[in-house]
DNA sequence: GAGGGTCTTTATCAAAACGCAAATCAGACA
DNA sequence: TGTCTGATTTGCGTTTTGATAAAGACCCTC
C-alpha cells in the first residue's frame, strides 16, 4: 500500500528529543513500540505532560496543517520508541483524494481536542487537590485496595497536573492522613476511591 | 449549491443559550451576525470564556464528529445573533466526496487546537498578573495612549483568563499604580504598552 | 562498602489567589 | 429629580500555592 511505502521509520532512545518548542516540522507519525509525550515548557523550567501516546497512537506536528506554523510543545521519547512517520507532501494528496481517511484523521483531532478541551478546565476550575485526585484514579485504576510500585516521580506527576514535586508530596501525604489512600516510599495504594472522586470533583 | 439549500437558519437574542453544557448538539455552523461564545461552567459558578466567534466564523458540536458525546462547553450569543447551521446528516456525505472541504477543515481544527493549546500553557504557567496583561494588550489594541470605554465588565475579563472579578479589579488598579495603564470607573487607557509586553511574558 | 547521583520527604517562609462584605458609583428609568 | 439596579472598588482574613533548603533513602558503580 502507498501509505506504507512512504513511511519513514525512527527510533529514539529513552529521553530523547523528537523535536522541540518552535521547531517547524510537518509530520504526522504513528507509534509503532514506547511511549512518545509531547511536553510543554515554561521559560521557568516547569513543564507540563499534555498526553501519552502509546502504541497505535498517532500524533503530528502543527506544520504538518499549516506551514510554518511552529511546534507548541515538544516531542520526548519516555521509553525507547520507534514511529513511523510521513511528510506533509506524501500525505496530503493522499487525504484531498480519500475522504475517508480525512474523516477519520478528523475525527481524531476532536478526540484530541476534547481532551485538551478537559485540560483547560481542569486547570482552570480545580486547585491542584483535585488535579492529582483525578490523576491518581485514572492512572493508578489498579491499586485500588492493593498495593502497586509508584511508577511516576513526583516530578512526573507534577507535570502532568501543573504544579511541583512538593506540591504532590505533601498532596499526597495530606490524602494519607485522610485516609484516602496508604503510601509509602515506593508503594501506592488507594484506600478509599469514593472519597478520591469526590474530591476529584469538587477540588 | 448544495450546502446553501441544506443549511438552517437561526437567530438568538443577546444572551440566549444555543446549547448547554452537555447537551448532544450534532451540529457544524458559521456564525452569519454578531457573536456567539463558547463558555465552559464550573459547578461553583465560575466561568471560562474560551474564544469569541465573530462573522464568518465557523464551530461545531462535538458530537457532529463524535455521536453520543456530549458537549464539553455551552453556547450563548453575546450580542443578537444569527447563524446558519448543518446537521452531520446533512455534511458527513459531502465531506466525504470532497477531500479539499475536509483539508480545509481539519486545518480550521488544528487552529482551534492551536488555541486552546496556548490557553493551557497560559493557564498553567503564567499567574494572574501575566494572564491580564495579555487580555488587556489584545483586546484594548486601540488603547494604546488614548482613552477608550471599558467595554467588558470584570465579571467578563475574569471569565477571560480563568479568575474572580475581584482579581481582575484589584490587577487592574495595580498596574494604574505601576504606571502601565490609566484607568477609572467608565474608561481606560494604555500607556506603557512595553511594560504590560514584559509582564505578559514573565507574568 | 564508600561515594555520587537521583528521588523523596519535611519544614519554613513568602507570595499569590480567593471569598466575603461593605461602600461607592453610573446609568436607566419612572 | 429621586430611586433602583447592577457594576465597581476596597479592605480584610484565609487558603492555596510556590520557593528554598535540608535531610533521608535508595540505587548504582567503582
Amino acid at each position: 500500500m502507498a501509505l506504507t511505502r512512504a513511511a519513514i521509520g525512527r527510533s529514539y532512545k529513552k529521553g530523547e528529543w523528537i523535536t522541540h518548542y518552535g521547531d517547524i516540522w510537518p509530520y504526522l507519525f504513528v507509534v509503532e513500540e514506547g511511549v512518545i509525550t509531547p511536553i510543554k515548557e515554561s521559560p521557568d523550567g516547569r513543564s507540563l505532560i499534555i498526553i501519552s501516546l502509546v502504541e497505535g497512537e498517532v500524533f503530528w506536528g502543527i506544520s504538518f496543517f499549516l506551514e510554518d506554523v511552529p511546534m507548541p510543545v515538544a516531542l520526548v521519547a519516555k521509553e525507547d520508541s520507534r514511529i513511523s512517520l510521513w511528510s506533509h507532501d506524501h500525505i496530503k494528496p493522499l487525504l484531498l483524494k480519500n475522504g475517508q481517511m480525512s474523516w477519520e484523521l478528523t475525527r481524531l483531532m476532536v478526540r484530541r481536542m476534547q481532551h485538551a478541551s478537559d485540560m483547560v478546565d481542569v486547570l482552570a476550575f480545580q486547585p491542584v487537590t483535585g488535579r492529582l485526585a483525578r490523576l491518581l484514579l485514572e492512572h493508578y485504576r489498579e491499586a485500588v485496595e492493593d498495593y502497586v510500585a509508584r511508577d511516576m516521580t513526583l516530578d512526573e506527576m507534577a507535570a502532568r497536573i501543573g504544579t511541583t514535586r512538593e506540591m504532590v508530596c505533601r498532596q499526597l501525604y495530606k490524602f494519607a492522613d485522610q485516609g484516602a489512600i496508604q503510601i509509602n516510599r515506593t508503594e501506592f495504594m488507594i484506600s478509599d476511591p469514593v472519597y478520591l472522586k469526590k474530591i476529584a470533583r469538587k477540588g
